[in-house]
DNA sequence: ACAGGACCTTGCAACGATGCAAAAGATCAC
DNA sequence: GTGATCTTTTGCATCGTTGCAAGGTCCTGT
């Protein structure tokens, strides 16, 4: 059985091929009769559009591409199937991208190379340096999700990251911890930003620089929270009353660390994560942490994403321009998503259940 | 700046758009000269190709889809990570969709509702009812990974998961463990060969039939495991000495459960799963799991499909049937990758780390 | 000098759908 | 009955690319 095409439902039904498009689009004057003809065609034929040629000829396919980094950490994954959540909403199929982590291939993204196959793109940039994100104008819809790109000329929407860590820091100071570790530090700007928020806090609460404890990483993944923690609790200098990990993956491979060592968590060392991934409520003990609220994330971005796709983005016609467009740009459209601290036991001494 | 097309390239290097397309495709017979004249054109303008129309006209369009139940579930995070991995090794670009575990939506891929905009499709069924796969023949290259379907007329890549619970159920057994509970149990075909395993391995080992416990979840999900061992554990019976759980997910639940609860893992109850998902390295105790090689399933599973998408497929012209066509099709192509059970501390008294 | 190739380049039509605008038919006021 | 208006249906061109096959040009061997 080959392909059914909309020639094939015509003839079928005894009408043109544009009313056949007429119904499939259900445009609103088509006699009820031609309707229901056709609409019986189309069932017993069993047509299926063609997304590439109406993307072809009408510039929209119905997908959208969400690029990130890795699809098997877990955040990132979750973020996923929050954005699909979304788009199935709004009748949009989502296209997953893995970047690897390499700036090239975001490169890339960032130049339009999933412009072709989807209406716009949702792009969790982690390596993209500054400056590229700097010079880079793209001519197609484009959201960046959960990282402050410094110039901020891109929609963006995405967690608060230095009130993130700041808060979780906070919560940390109150349970009486005094030297904590930051565990997470590396040349990303969302590392940055969260090394300034535990740097805040600390600061507030007056604990002296000494107690200041920044442990760098290269990625944020088990094995690093692991390896790096292993390594402090081999050190000889005094052991930590809480570590802050920049992310749960890390906090996940301390806790396992600790574990392995025999240090109790909370009693010895206190544990906080950021982005209150699944995993997060299962681990030994649960582990506190600070959850973005993805949904939200997810259904801003999309709504962000809607408006520059309707907008007519006017590239070629548009009036000369009266100031000289350099940078006169509209202003950065930054979203800042709410997000909530989750108490687990990792924390705190009233146990709770996941 | 417009959209820059092989016609707008062809004039600027003063060639025909068919010998553009020529040097974008790398046909061999292009003048040197011709060839660096249109090249520095396509850097120049900045060309990039419209996949759709490439697609549409000559019916193939560089991705695959693969389809899974949810993105989120580690497991088959891992897996398209895998996959992608794969894919990117032949310049293939993976589109990942999620099926929600939705029968219907399942049903839909099977009927062709990714074949415009994907070359082929590898779907991960969880939940297709037999009938479903029974009656279908689909007309474009399928490849199903994991499941074992009935009455496998398409190709299919996985570990044997008859196979597989056994292994993990028989190292529990060599464990000295007898009274081992199933935990796991649910409508899926997966479902039931893992108890069939888990049987099979309990049987041999003549265990009584009174000590064989199979628990039934809904999903495979942590919060499943969880409540289910919760409610073990709650239960007036006495207590299993391990646990046997048909996918990690599960298992992770069952270890939180175990923990709140203060049961002792591996002395009191040891506890093995399916999967080796990352997550497994990191739990209280790290859990013993069979680990499926996903990078030769990706690979064997990418295989599969390209001969597919090779062969004319021939749907129409084929040469009158000298056998009816009933169910003669070609012999079930079933492939079975290999697997290792890992052994952490979960399941043995010799400490290892992850 | 010329047929036969090999090599390079090109024009045309087509993939399956929709934008556009006009044609055909129906309805109505006067 | 006639034009005006609205509804319903249609034909044609077109989106950006490649398949096909032909048209050149330049060797090569005889």
């Amino acid at each position: 059985m080959a392909r059914v095409r909309m020639r094939d439902v015509a003839e079928h039904a005894g009408v043109s091929v544009r009313t056949v498009s007429n119904v499939v689009n259900g445009y609103s004057h088509v006699s009820p009769d031609t309707r229901s003809k056709v609409q019986r065609s189309l069932d017993e034929l069993g047509y299926r559009m063609d997304y590439l040629a109406r993307g072809l000829r009408s510039g929209r396919t119905g997908f959208i591409a969400l690029a990130v980094p890795f699809v098997a950490e877990p955040y990132f994954a979750e973020l996923a199937e929050a954005v699909i959540r979304a788009a199935g909403r709004r009748d949009i199929t989502v296209l997953i991208e893995s970047t690897a982590g390499d700036s090239e291939v975001e490169r890339r993204i960032l130049e339009g190379g999933l412009t072709n196959v989807a209406d716009g793109v949702l792009l969790s940039a982690l390596t993209l340096p500054a400056s590229d994100i700097a010079t880079k104008k793209p001519d197609f819809p484009l959201v960046m999700l959960g990282e402050h790109s410094v110039g901020d000329q891109f929609p963006r929407v995405g967690i608060d990251n230095v009130e993130a860590a700041r808060t979780a820091v906070e919560h940390l100071l109150g349970q009486g911890c005094r030297r904590i570790v930051a565990l997470g530090r590396n040349g990303s700007e969302n590392g940055r930003q969260r090394t300034e928020g535990y740097e805040r806090a600390m600061s507030a609460a007056r604990v002296r620089r000494v107690n200041w404890m920044v442990v760098p990483v290269e990625d944020w993944t088990r094995d690093q929270g692991y390896a790096a923690v292993r390594e402090l609790l081999e050190g000889d200098g005094p052991l930590p009353d809480a570590i802050f990990a920049f992310n749960d993956a890390l906090a996940v491979g301390a806790l396992r660390a600790l574990d392995a060592s025999g240090v109790r968590v909370p009693e010895d060392v206190a544990v906080a994560g950021i982005d209150a991934i699944q995993e997060s409520a299962y681990t030994h003990p649960p582990l506190t942490s600070i959850a973005p609220d993805l949904d939200v994330i997810a259904e801003r971005a999309l709504a962000l994403l809607e408006e520059q796709m309707q907008s007519p983005n006017a590239p070629e016609q548009s009036p000369p321009a009266e100031v000289p467009r350099e940078e006169s740009a509209a202003p950065a459209i930054v979203e800042d998503t709410p997000f909530r601290l989750v108490i687990r036991d990792s924390s705190a001494w009233s146990p709770k259940t996941p």
